[in-house]
DNA sequence: TCTGGGGTCCTAGGACCC
DNA sequence: TCTGGGGTCCTAGGACCC
Protein backbone atom coordinates (compact mmCIF):
# COMPACT_ATOMS: atom_id res chain seq x y z
CA UNK A 1 0.00 0.00 0.00
CA UNK A 2 1.12 3.40 -0.76
CA UNK A 3 -0.31 7.47 0.50
CA UNK A 4 -1.18 9.22 -2.72
CA UNK A 5 -2.77 12.41 -3.33
CA UNK A 6 -4.74 12.41 -6.63
CA UNK A 7 -5.69 15.55 -8.15
CA UNK A 8 -9.04 15.31 -10.37
CA UNK A 9 -10.04 18.37 -12.44
CA UNK A 10 -12.69 18.45 -14.87
CA UNK A 11 -11.95 18.74 -18.58
CA UNK A 12 -12.99 21.48 -19.80
CA UNK A 13 -15.76 21.80 -17.00
CA UNK A 14 -18.18 24.63 -18.26
CA UNK A 15 -18.49 23.89 -21.83
CA UNK A 16 -18.50 19.98 -20.97
CA UNK A 17 -21.92 21.05 -18.76
CA UNK A 18 -23.25 23.13 -21.19
CA UNK A 19 -22.77 20.29 -24.03
CA UNK A 20 -24.35 17.57 -21.73
CA UNK A 21 -27.88 19.55 -22.04
CA UNK A 22 -27.15 20.74 -25.64
CA UNK A 23 -25.44 17.80 -27.49
CA UNK A 24 -26.39 19.30 -31.00
CA UNK A 25 -23.41 21.76 -30.00
CA UNK A 26 -20.67 18.96 -29.60
CA UNK A 27 -18.10 19.11 -32.60
CA UNK A 28 -18.79 23.32 -32.91
CA UNK A 29 -16.56 25.93 -31.76
CA UNK A 30 -18.37 27.11 -28.18
CA UNK A 31 -17.24 29.75 -26.20
CA UNK A 32 -19.05 30.84 -22.82
CA UNK A 33 -18.87 34.00 -21.21
CA UNK A 34 -20.62 37.34 -20.18
CA UNK A 35 -24.28 37.32 -20.85
CA UNK A 36 -23.37 35.30 -23.79
CA UNK A 37 -23.98 38.97 -26.07
CA UNK A 38 -19.88 38.92 -27.63
CA UNK A 39 -20.35 42.56 -28.35
CA UNK A 40 -20.73 43.33 -24.61
CA UNK A 41 -17.45 44.03 -22.16
CA UNK A 42 -16.59 40.58 -20.76
CA UNK A 43 -14.18 37.70 -20.64
CA UNK A 44 -14.44 34.11 -21.75
CA UNK A 45 -14.96 31.64 -19.11
CA UNK A 46 -15.19 27.89 -21.11
CA UNK A 47 -13.99 27.58 -24.58
CA UNK A 48 -14.41 24.59 -26.39
CA UNK A 49 -11.29 22.26 -28.24
CA UNK A 50 -13.03 23.63 -31.31
CA UNK A 51 -12.67 26.99 -30.61
CA UNK A 52 -9.10 27.18 -28.69
CA UNK A 53 -7.79 26.04 -32.54
CA UNK A 54 -9.11 29.36 -33.47
CA UNK A 55 -6.83 31.07 -30.60
CA UNK A 56 -9.25 31.87 -28.03
CA UNK A 57 -9.31 30.48 -24.29
CA UNK A 58 -10.30 31.58 -20.90
CA UNK A 59 -9.62 35.18 -20.41
CA UNK A 60 -10.13 36.23 -24.05
CA UNK A 61 -11.70 39.37 -23.80
CA UNK A 62 -15.58 38.36 -25.91
CA UNK A 63 -14.86 41.11 -28.69
CA UNK A 64 -11.89 39.29 -29.34
CA UNK A 65 -12.91 35.81 -29.41
CA UNK A 66 -16.02 37.05 -31.66
CA UNK A 67 -13.27 38.42 -34.55
CA UNK A 68 -10.81 35.46 -34.40
CA UNK A 69 -13.84 33.10 -34.26
CA UNK A 70 -17.14 34.22 -35.93
CA UNK A 71 -18.65 30.91 -36.23
CA UNK A 72 -18.68 30.46 -32.57
CA UNK A 73 -21.68 29.75 -30.57
CA UNK A 74 -21.96 32.03 -27.44
CA UNK A 75 -23.42 30.74 -24.33
CA UNK A 76 -24.23 33.29 -21.41
CA UNK A 77 -22.42 31.94 -17.88
CA UNK A 78 -25.09 29.68 -16.07
CA UNK A 79 -23.33 29.65 -12.54
CA UNK A 80 -26.24 27.65 -10.96
CA UNK A 81 -25.88 24.95 -13.56
CA UNK A 82 -21.88 24.65 -12.71
CA UNK A 83 -22.42 24.48 -9.37
CA UNK A 84 -25.27 21.27 -9.64
CA UNK A 85 -22.41 19.48 -11.54
CA UNK A 86 -19.79 20.52 -9.23
CA UNK A 87 -22.05 19.04 -6.54
CA UNK A 88 -22.52 15.80 -8.53
CA UNK A 89 -18.83 15.17 -9.24
CA UNK A 90 -17.89 15.67 -5.36
CA UNK A 91 -20.67 13.22 -4.50
CA UNK A 92 -19.46 10.69 -7.04
CA UNK A 93 -15.51 11.25 -5.48
CA UNK A 94 -16.81 11.30 -1.90
CA UNK A 95 -17.83 7.35 -2.81
CA UNK A 96 -14.45 6.82 -3.02
CA UNK A 97 -13.74 6.81 0.38
CA UNK A 98 -10.19 8.85 1.82
CA UNK A 99 -9.89 12.51 2.58
CA UNK A 100 -11.15 14.73 -0.02
CA UNK A 101 -10.61 18.64 -0.62
CA UNK A 102 -12.69 20.68 -2.80
CA UNK A 103 -10.87 23.25 -4.32
CA UNK A 104 -13.13 24.57 -6.64
CA UNK A 105 -16.31 23.81 -8.74
CA UNK A 106 -14.19 21.79 -11.03
CA UNK A 107 -10.95 20.22 -9.41
CA UNK A 108 -10.12 18.41 -5.68
CA UNK A 109 -7.69 16.67 -3.92
CA UNK A 110 -8.26 13.48 -3.11
CA UNK A 111 -5.75 11.39 -0.27
CA UNK A 112 -6.11 7.76 -0.25
CA UNK A 113 -4.54 4.67 0.13
CA UNK A 114 -4.06 2.74 -2.30
CA UNK A 115 -2.43 -0.42 -3.51
CA UNK A 116 -2.44 0.62 -7.35
CA UNK A 117 -2.66 4.59 -7.47
CA UNK A 118 -3.28 4.28 -11.57
CA UNK A 119 -5.74 1.60 -10.98
CA UNK A 120 -7.24 3.95 -8.45
CA UNK A 121 -7.75 7.21 -10.82
CA UNK A 122 -8.81 5.27 -13.93
CA UNK A 123 -11.53 4.15 -11.55
CA UNK A 124 -12.45 7.78 -10.31
CA UNK A 125 -12.41 8.55 -14.07
CA UNK A 126 -15.02 6.18 -14.78
CA UNK A 127 -16.83 6.66 -11.58
CA UNK A 128 -17.01 10.17 -12.27
CA UNK A 129 -18.32 9.69 -15.98
CA UNK A 130 -20.98 7.39 -14.95
CA UNK A 131 -21.86 9.57 -12.08
CA UNK A 132 -22.22 13.08 -13.95
CA UNK A 133 -21.73 12.00 -17.39
CA UNK A 134 -18.22 14.18 -17.42
CA UNK A 135 -14.69 13.80 -18.11
CA UNK A 136 -12.18 14.48 -15.92
CA UNK A 137 -7.98 13.58 -15.61
CA UNK A 138 -6.48 12.45 -12.98
CA UNK A 139 -3.14 13.65 -11.55
CA UNK A 140 -1.27 11.57 -9.50
CA UNK A 141 1.25 12.77 -6.59
CA UNK A 142 2.94 12.31 -3.50
CA UNK A 143 2.08 15.71 -2.69
CA UNK A 144 -0.46 18.11 -3.66
CA UNK A 145 1.91 20.22 -6.04
CA UNK A 146 2.91 16.91 -8.05
CA UNK A 147 -0.62 15.85 -8.45
CA UNK A 148 -2.12 19.30 -9.66
CA UNK A 149 0.84 19.82 -12.25
CA UNK A 150 0.28 16.13 -12.88
CA UNK A 151 -3.47 16.25 -13.78
CA UNK A 152 -2.25 18.93 -16.32
CA UNK A 153 -0.35 16.51 -18.10
CA UNK A 154 -2.59 14.15 -17.95
CA UNK A 155 -5.11 16.27 -20.09
CA UNK A 156 -7.66 15.75 -21.51
CA UNK A 157 -9.10 12.53 -19.85
CA UNK A 158 -6.18 10.60 -18.31
CA UNK A 159 -4.34 9.78 -16.12
CA UNK A 160 -0.52 10.89 -14.99
CA UNK A 161 1.87 10.47 -11.93
CA UNK A 162 4.40 13.49 -11.14
CA UNK A 163 6.47 12.38 -8.11
CA UNK A 164 9.45 12.76 -6.74
CA UNK A 165 10.99 9.66 -9.07
CA UNK A 166 9.95 11.60 -12.65
CA UNK A 167 9.82 15.49 -11.41
CA UNK A 168 13.48 16.18 -12.86
CA UNK A 169 12.97 14.59 -15.76
CA UNK A 170 9.46 16.33 -16.54
CA UNK A 171 9.95 19.41 -14.97
CA UNK A 172 13.48 20.61 -15.28
CA UNK A 173 13.38 22.19 -18.84
CA UNK A 174 9.85 23.87 -18.23
CA UNK A 175 9.41 27.71 -18.21
CA UNK A 176 9.05 28.42 -13.90
CA UNK A 177 5.67 29.64 -14.80
CA UNK A 178 4.93 25.61 -15.71
CA UNK A 179 4.75 25.55 -11.91
CA UNK A 180 1.62 26.12 -10.04
CA UNK A 181 1.88 29.75 -7.96
CA UNK A 182 4.48 31.39 -10.42
CA UNK A 183 2.76 33.70 -13.03
CA UNK A 184 3.79 35.83 -15.61
CA UNK A 185 4.89 38.63 -13.79
CA UNK A 186 6.77 37.06 -10.85
CA UNK A 187 8.30 34.57 -14.39
CA UNK A 188 9.60 38.08 -15.70
CA UNK A 189 11.36 38.82 -12.53
CA UNK A 190 12.69 35.60 -12.54
CA UNK A 191 14.14 35.66 -16.23
CA UNK A 192 15.90 38.96 -15.19
CA UNK A 193 17.81 37.44 -12.98
CA UNK A 194 18.79 35.12 -15.45
CA UNK A 195 16.38 32.38 -13.96
CA UNK A 196 14.13 30.84 -17.06
CA UNK A 197 13.55 27.48 -15.92
CA UNK A 198 12.16 25.20 -13.52
CA UNK A 199 15.78 23.77 -13.14
CA UNK A 200 17.62 26.93 -12.97
CA UNK A 201 15.34 27.96 -10.03
CA UNK A 202 16.02 24.66 -8.06
CA UNK A 203 20.03 25.43 -8.19
CA UNK A 204 19.46 28.90 -6.92
CA UNK A 205 20.29 29.50 -3.31
CA UNK A 206 17.09 30.27 -0.98
CA UNK A 207 19.17 33.12 0.32
CA UNK A 208 19.47 34.73 -3.31
CA UNK A 209 15.55 35.42 -4.27
CA UNK A 210 15.04 36.45 -0.35
CA UNK A 211 15.77 40.39 -1.33
CA UNK A 212 14.11 40.38 -4.77
CA UNK A 213 10.57 38.23 -2.83
CA UNK A 214 10.76 38.70 0.29
CA UNK A 215 12.59 36.09 3.09
CA UNK A 216 9.15 33.84 3.11
CA UNK A 217 8.41 33.61 -0.69
CA UNK A 218 12.20 33.93 -2.11
CA UNK A 219 12.63 30.59 -0.52
CA UNK A 220 9.03 29.03 -1.49
CA UNK A 221 9.63 29.63 -4.71
CA UNK A 222 12.88 27.47 -4.92
CA UNK A 223 11.18 25.07 -2.90
CA UNK A 224 8.43 24.68 -5.22
CA UNK A 225 10.81 24.39 -7.94
CA UNK A 226 11.92 21.07 -5.61
CA UNK A 227 8.59 19.92 -6.09
CA UNK A 228 8.35 20.32 -2.48
CA UNK A 229 5.04 21.29 -0.84
CA UNK A 230 3.86 20.09 2.53
CA UNK A 231 0.58 21.45 2.65
CA UNK A 232 -2.00 18.82 3.95
CA UNK A 233 -4.99 17.48 1.90
CA UNK A 234 -8.06 18.63 4.16
CA UNK A 235 -11.74 17.82 4.93
CA UNK A 236 -11.53 20.97 6.74
CA UNK A 237 -15.04 22.00 5.54
CA UNK A 238 -14.72 25.75 3.63
CA UNK A 239 -14.22 28.76 5.90
CA UNK A 240 -14.88 32.17 3.48
CA UNK A 241 -12.66 35.24 4.25
CA UNK A 242 -14.87 37.21 2.12
CA UNK A 243 -17.66 37.84 0.19
CA UNK A 244 -17.86 40.56 -2.86
CA UNK A 245 -20.10 42.06 -5.64
CA UNK A 246 -18.32 44.04 -8.79
CA UNK A 247 -19.33 45.55 -11.59
CA UNK A 248 -17.81 46.33 -15.22
CA UNK A 249 -20.09 49.06 -16.95
CA UNK A 250 -20.63 48.68 -20.37
CA UNK A 251 -19.42 52.30 -20.58
CA UNK A 252 -16.46 53.92 -18.52
CA UNK A 253 -18.90 56.18 -15.34
CA UNK A 254 -17.68 60.10 -14.87
CA UNK A 255 -20.65 60.68 -13.02
CA UNK A 256 -20.28 60.32 -8.79
CA UNK A 257 -23.87 60.05 -8.28
CA UNK A 258 -24.37 56.84 -10.61
CA UNK A 259 -21.27 55.19 -8.93
CA UNK A 260 -22.95 56.60 -5.69
CA UNK A 261 -26.20 54.26 -6.72
CA UNK A 262 -23.75 51.63 -7.77
CA UNK A 263 -22.01 51.52 -4.86
CA UNK A 264 -25.03 51.31 -3.00
CA UNK A 265 -26.93 48.73 -4.52
CA UNK A 266 -23.89 46.18 -4.56
CA UNK A 267 -23.57 47.08 -0.87
CA UNK A 268 -27.01 45.70 -0.31
CA UNK A 269 -26.77 42.55 -2.72
CA UNK A 270 -23.99 41.87 -0.75
CA UNK A 271 -26.10 41.95 2.21
CA UNK A 272 -28.26 39.60 1.10
CA UNK A 273 -25.46 37.46 0.59
CA UNK A 274 -24.17 37.81 3.82
CA UNK A 275 -27.86 37.19 5.29
CA UNK A 276 -28.13 33.91 2.97
CA UNK A 277 -24.43 32.54 4.30
CA UNK A 278 -25.22 33.42 7.94
CA UNK A 279 -22.16 35.35 7.81
CA UNK A 280 -21.63 39.09 9.07
CA UNK A 281 -18.72 41.69 8.30
CA UNK A 282 -16.47 43.39 10.02
CA UNK A 283 -15.19 45.41 7.42
CA UNK A 284 -16.05 47.03 3.71
CA UNK A 285 -13.58 47.45 1.12
CA UNK A 286 -14.68 49.52 -1.86
CA UNK A 287 -12.87 48.43 -4.96
CA UNK A 288 -12.86 51.47 -8.25
CA UNK A 289 -11.21 50.33 -11.29
CA UNK A 290 -10.29 53.66 -13.53
CA UNK A 291 -10.51 53.82 -17.27
CA UNK A 292 -6.50 53.03 -17.68
CA UNK A 293 -7.01 49.92 -15.94
CA UNK A 294 -5.76 50.78 -13.06
CA UNK A 295 -7.49 49.56 -9.71
CA UNK A 296 -7.47 51.01 -6.06
CA UNK A 297 -9.36 49.92 -2.79
CA UNK A 298 -10.46 51.86 0.12
CA UNK A 299 -11.72 50.06 3.19
CA UNK A 300 -13.70 51.36 6.55
CA UNK A 301 -14.20 48.99 9.32
CA UNK A 302 -17.23 48.03 11.35
CA UNK A 303 -18.07 49.24 15.13
CA UNK A 304 -19.24 45.85 14.93
CA UNK A 305 -19.83 42.77 13.15
CA UNK A 306 -23.05 43.44 11.22
CA UNK A 307 -24.44 42.39 8.13
CA UNK A 308 -26.89 45.19 8.15
CA UNK A 309 -27.90 46.88 4.70
CA UNK A 310 -27.65 50.46 5.97
CA UNK A 311 -24.50 49.72 8.01
CA UNK A 312 -22.76 48.15 5.38
CA UNK A 313 -24.23 50.99 2.75
CA UNK A 314 -23.33 53.84 4.81
CA UNK A 315 -19.55 52.19 5.18
CA UNK A 316 -19.50 51.75 1.65
CA UNK A 317 -20.04 55.07 0.99
CA UNK A 318 -17.49 56.09 3.29
CA UNK A 319 -15.13 54.28 1.52
CA UNK A 320 -16.34 55.66 -1.75
CA UNK A 321 -15.74 59.22 -0.80
CA UNK A 322 -11.91 58.20 -0.34
CA UNK A 323 -11.34 57.64 -3.86
CA UNK A 324 -10.62 61.40 -5.70
CA UNK A 325 -12.03 60.14 -8.94
CA UNK A 326 -10.80 62.10 -11.22
CA UNK A 327 -10.77 59.86 -14.19
CA UNK A 328 -13.40 57.71 -15.86
CA UNK A 329 -14.57 54.71 -13.87
CA UNK A 330 -15.13 51.19 -15.50
CA UNK A 331 -15.56 49.03 -12.52
CA UNK A 332 -16.48 49.41 -9.02
CA UNK A 333 -17.11 46.66 -6.38
CA UNK A 334 -17.86 45.83 -3.24
CA UNK A 335 -16.70 43.20 -0.61
CA UNK A 336 -17.21 42.90 2.79
CA UNK A 337 -14.49 41.37 5.30
CA UNK A 338 -16.04 38.57 7.36
CA UNK A 339 -15.90 38.46 11.55
CA UNK A 340 -14.23 35.46 12.68
C1' DT B 1 -6.87 41.62 -28.15
C1' DC B 2 -8.36 46.29 -24.65
C1' DT B 3 -8.65 43.34 -20.68
C1' DG B 4 -15.14 39.45 -16.00
C1' DG B 5 -16.15 38.20 -11.50
C1' DG B 6 -15.25 35.45 -7.70
C1' DG B 7 -11.83 34.77 -4.42
C1' DT B 8 -6.98 33.89 -1.36
C1' DC B 9 -2.63 35.06 0.40
C1' DC B 10 1.61 37.82 0.97
C1' DT B 11 4.21 42.09 1.52
C1' DA B 12 5.49 46.81 2.63
C1' DG B 13 4.93 50.72 5.23
C1' DG B 14 3.02 53.45 8.84
C1' DA B 15 1.02 53.81 13.48
C1' DC B 16 1.44 52.66 17.94
C1' DC B 17 3.28 50.68 22.11
C1' DC B 18 6.81 49.27 25.37
C1' DT C 1 17.69 67.87 20.76
C1' DC C 2 17.92 63.79 18.99
C1' DT C 3 16.15 59.87 19.48
C1' DG C 4 17.04 52.27 19.74
C1' DG C 5 14.85 48.13 18.76
C1' DG C 6 11.19 44.97 18.66
C1' DG C 7 6.48 43.52 18.22
C1' DT C 8 1.86 43.97 16.52
C1' DC C 9 -1.90 45.75 14.06
C1' DC C 10 -3.95 47.97 10.14
C1' DT C 11 -4.24 49.29 5.30
C1' DA C 12 -3.39 49.24 0.29
C1' DG C 13 -1.46 47.01 -3.39
C1' DG C 14 -0.22 43.17 -6.00
C1' DA C 15 0.24 38.40 -7.61
C1' DC C 16 -2.10 34.45 -8.42
C1' DC C 17 -5.82 31.06 -9.21
C1' DC C 18 -10.34 29.24 -11.17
Amino acid sequence: MERVVLHVDLDQFIVAVELLRRPELRGRPVLVGGTGDPTRRGVVAGASYEAREHGVRSGTPLRTAAARCPDAVFLPVDRDAYLAASATVMAALREVGGVLEEAGWDEAFLLVDTADAERTAHGVRRLVADRSGLSCSVGIGDNKLRAKLASGFAKPGGVFRLDVGNWVAVMADRPTDALWGVGSKTARRLAARGIATVGELARTPMTDLAGEFGPNTGPWLVALAHGYDSTPVTAEPYRPRSRGREVTFQQDVRDPGTLRAEVDRLAGVVADDLAEDGALARRVVVKVRDARFATHTHGVGLDSPTRDRAALAEAARTALALFPLDRPVRLVGVRAELAA
